[in-house]
This record gives C-alpha cells, sequence and structure tokens, in this order.
RNA sequence: GGUGAGGUGGCCGAGCGGCUGAAGGCGCUCCCCUGCUAAGGGAGUAUAGGGUUUGUCCCCUAUCGAGGGUUCGAAUCCCUCCCUCACCGCCA
C-alpha cells in the first residue's frame, strides 16, 4: 500500500512512475474519491463536534437541574444528520480504501525499465553447466526410474499438480530442507521459525494477497456462517511478516532475521497447460523462507546480503545459476526491487526461478502497520520488509537431480548433503 | 464442546452512564538538587485520520479486544463474535 499522503500529493509523478511497471492509475477516479472524502469527513467530523459540545451542555443542565428538553430535540437532530453523514462517509473509505489497496508498490529507481521477462536483466552468473558425455534425462524420468518420484499416485490420491516422493528421493528432499535451515540459522543469523499453515484475513491484507490476488489461494469453508474462513499458506512470507503486524519495534530490536520450512498452497489458477510436466509448478511444494525486517535506512543492502544468503545455497550445492533484476513490469505487487535465481537445468537446456528475493520497502509495512521508534523522532516510522527464497525445496530437489545425474540414470548426492543421507554417495 | 473469570495506554492497574484520552504506580525523556553511587524535587511521555499551515503552532474527530444496539451522551448498559485464564469433557 503506498503512502495516501504521496498520492494526493505527488499524483502525477506517482502515477508515471507506477506506468513503468505496467500499472495504470486512475487519476480521475482517485481524484473524485478523494473530494467526497475530504467533504463528507469535514462535515461528519463537524457535526460529531456539535454533538459532543451539545451533550455535554445537557450533562451540565440536568446537574444544575434545569431544562433540556429544547437540547435534546436539537441533539437528535443533528445525530440524525449525522448518522446519514456516516453511512456515506464509510461507504466513500471502503472505495478509497479498495484503491489505494489495489495499486502496486513504487519501483525502486534502480529498477531495469521493462514489461515482459525478456526485459529482465542477468546481473552475474556462477558456475559452467555441466557438459554430459550422455543423453541427458529430465527429472521425471529419473525419478520414475528411480522410483522416487510417484506421480500416478498423486493424481489418484489428489489430482494434478501433486506429487507422491519416496524411498531415497522423500529422504533427499528433507536433507536439502535440513541443510538449507542449518546453512541460514548457523551461518547467516537467522531464527528459525515453525509457524501456522492455515492464516486468516488480515494477515493476507498485510502482506498483499488480498484484495488482489485471492484466486491464487486455498480458501478453507467458514467456521460459522458469519465467520470468514482461513486460507492456506501460499508461502511462510505470510505468517513470518505479519509477526510484526500492529508492533512498534524498539531500533535495537532490529534488524529481525526470521527462516522456517513450509509447504506452500498456490491454487495455480490462470496457468493452465504450463509447466505441466514434472515438479516444476505445483498446488503444494516447500519452501524454505527468509525474511527480514530492518530499518528503512538499510532495506537495499539488506536485499543484496539476503539475495547472497539464498545463493549460498546453491554455491554449496555447487549448482549453476544466474541472479536476475527482474524489470518493472515482471515484479510482484508489493515489491520495489526482485531478484530472481535461476538455476541450470540440463534436461531443458535454460535456467528456471528457483528463488525470488524482494525488497517490498514500506508496502507491506505500511498495511500491517510494522513500525519503529527512531532516535530524535516523535513518531514511529515504517519498518521495511524483505522476503526471499532460500530456496524452493520442490526445484532444487529438481535442479540436483537433472545436474547431478550419471550416465546410469543413478544420482550423485552432493557432498554437503551427504551428512544428512547417512553418508550416502549416490541414490540408486 | 461445557461452565466460570477476564480483555483499559510501553507495562501494571483504577474507573462501571456526562466533570475520563482515561486516576495512581512502574518504565522512559528532559530539567533542578546532591562532590561519585543511592536517594529527592519539577515537567513531559499513546496511536490514527482530518482541517489549517507547509511554522516541529493550533483546532477537530476517532480509538478502553472486534462489530452492532440502547441513549441527547457509552470504557461504563444490552447483543453477537474473537481472544486469554481456570476447571471439566474429548482428542493427535
Amino acid at each position: 500500500m503506498l503512502d495516501l499522503k504521496l498520492l494526493r500529493q505527488e499524483m502525477t509523478h506517482v502515477a508515471n512512475c507506477l506506468a513503468t511497471r505496467g500499472f495504470e492509475l486512475n487519476v480521475e477516479e482517485f481524484n473524485q474519491l478523494e473530494a467526497t472524502r475530504k467533504s463528507l469527513q469535514v462535515t461528519t467530523e463537524n457535526l460529531q463536534a456539535q454533538r459532543n459540545a451539545m451533550s455535554k451542555q445537557i450533562g451540565q443542565a440536568i446537574r444544575q437541574g434545569e431544562e433540556s428538553a429544547a437540547l435534546k430535540t436539537q441533539v437528535e437532530q443533528i445525530s440524525q444528520d449525522l448518522d446519514i453523514n456516516k453511512a456515506k462517509l464509510a461507504e466513500i473509505q471502503i472505495q478509497m480504501n479498495h484503491f489505494v489497496m489495489s495499486i502496486p508498490n513504487l519501483p525502486d529507481d534502480s529498477v531495469p525499465v521493462g514489461l515482459r521477462e525478456e526485459d529482465n536483466v542477468c546481473v552475474r552468473t556462477w558456475g559452467e553447466p555441466a557438459k554430459f558425455d550422455f543423453t541427458v534425462l529430465d527429472h521425471v524420468e529419473l525419478g520414475e526410474k528411480l522410483q522416487g518420484l510417484d506421480f500416478k499416485s498423486a493424481v489418484k490420491i489428489s489430482g494434478s499438480r501433486f506429487i507422491v516422493k519416496r524411498g531415497q528421493i522423500a529422504q533427499l528432499n528433507r536433507a536439502l530442507t535440513q541443510f538449507m535451515l542449518d546453512l541460514h540459522t548457523q551461518q547467516h543469523g537467522y531464527e528459525e521459525m515453525y509457524v501456522p499453515y492455515l492464516v486468516n484475513q488480515d494477515s493476507l491484507y498485510g502482506t498483499g494477497q488480498l484484495p488482489k490476488f485471492g484466486g491464487d489461494l486455498f480458501h478453507t469453508q467458514p467456521a460459522t456462517e458469519e465467520g470468514v474462513g482461513m486460507s492456506l499458506i501460499p508461502t511462510a512470507e505470510v505468517p513470518l511478516t505479519n509477526m510484526v503486524r500492529d508492533t512498534i519495534l524498539e531500533a535495537d530490536a532490529l534488524p529481525i532475521k526470521l527462516t522456517a520450512h513450509t509447504p506452500c498452497f498456490r491454487s495455480e489458477a490462470g496457468s493452465y497447460g504450463k509447466d505441466t510436466r514434472g515438479l516444476i509448478r505445483m498446488h503444494q511444494f516447500e519452501k524454505v523462507e527468509l525474511v527480514q525486517i530492518v530499518d528503512p535506512a538499510h532495506s537495499m543492502q539488506a536485499l543484496e546480503a539476503l539475495t547472497q544468503h539464498a545463493e549460498t545455497v546453491l554455491q554449496q550445492l555447487k549448482l549453476p545459476y544466474r541472479v536476475m533484476a527482474l524489470c518493472r513490469g515482471d515484479m510482484g505487487n508489493g515489491a520495489c526491487k526482485t531478484y530472481d535465481l535461476e538455476v541450470w537445468l540440463p534436461a531443458q537446456g535454460c535456467y528456471r526461478e528457483i528463488s525470488s528475493c524482494s525488497n517490498m520497502s514500506d508496502f507491506q509495512a505500511r498495511r500491517m502497520q510494522a513500525r519503529m521508534r527512531v532516535k530524535g523522532e516523535k513518531k514511529p516510522i515504517l519498518v521495511h520488509t524483505l522476503n526471499g527464497s532460500g530456496l524452493a525445496v520442490g526445484r532444487t530437489l529438481v535442479a540436483v537431480l537433472e545436474n547431478y545425474q550419471q550416465a546410469d540414470g543413478t544420482i550423485r548426492i552432493p557432498e554437503v548433503l551427504q551428512p544428512y543421507m547417512q553418508g550416502a554417495t549416490h541414490i540408486k
């Protein structure tokens, strides 16, 4: 959510800036809403002030045993007007709120201009794609050959875009998450968290999934008729970031660095036909998430650091990758800057996204009212929030299978994972 | 799920229809005093929105778990919901 004051005062600048990410701000609609809001709010507050003052008079009159009936009828009239105005104002505020909540974040100046994926800029690459002297298999063939990826059972049990992993592959999956969590907690200073997988609506508004992207989520049925159901998390970013919702933090409590391993659930509505083969796009997948809550002055350095933390996972696994700075049009709604990590997949002969690291600046903090106290400042200021995958476990598994495959269809186990596999060196 | 007790400012805790944005205490900030330390005295100390100015000044409104209701007026009364605690039941 953007700063309403900024929106009011720098409308043209904001609109132009948003246009560079492909969002058309309806200036006219906003101005109209704003004008109506202003006049309604002023009259409403004036009426309230009148009512409060006269009610006080009535109180005094009664205490002194004076007549108060005339005053009462006057106030009654005011109250009636007030009710009408209040209702109108509430309606406008709902509209305003929806309007503002639907506006994406302003991109940072350093973000490449462009609207499509092709406009993303490669910042650096790491590692060399290995050369194979045999025909490489993709992870689906490898997984089925090793009887470790069971797509048939998953379809029977749940449907498409689900997976059953078994045996050594299931274990490798577990090894990956253990390895990632250990790395981030022991080397990168994150606190390990265990969080709910079902969250309430406030949390989803806080991190920006709602109101715009409810269709990407799985929602549970309301528990009661009036009650609103909870939703399965699409990423641990939601519970982790919402830890600081409605909180004023002391400066010395920052930065807060949190990590959690959770399943993630996405409806993938609108992605029909995309990545239908294999593990790339699942309704349920696992991720080790990194979240940082920082002083706004340091958020850009924090983004670089957080991206490094995610990169370290790939480096230790010796998986070739590249870092892409997303262009304005390709970034997620709440991000002011995003780096995607793309891992090399030999079977596809291309790099595929395995992590997305974003600085959300104050976009989520404003929605969540997550603030900090600054020395010398009277008012608390909004913190900045960042998040990134460190990494998507399912896709990392794909990368390991494909990059570490051998001519006979077996898989070497990356050295750093072997301690987590009882010292095993291969999956056969 | 049942019964009972509660949810008030950074924290503790009063208030139970108007004089309460909220006593008192703790904490914190500034000042004074005391040669250090301890103690003492004084002042200040919520958040959000708006008006007005762009002067960190002033004014207004809202907020005592959330949402409704009663009333001229609600932290205070009524209803619904959420949460916390205790006991019972059930259960991984």
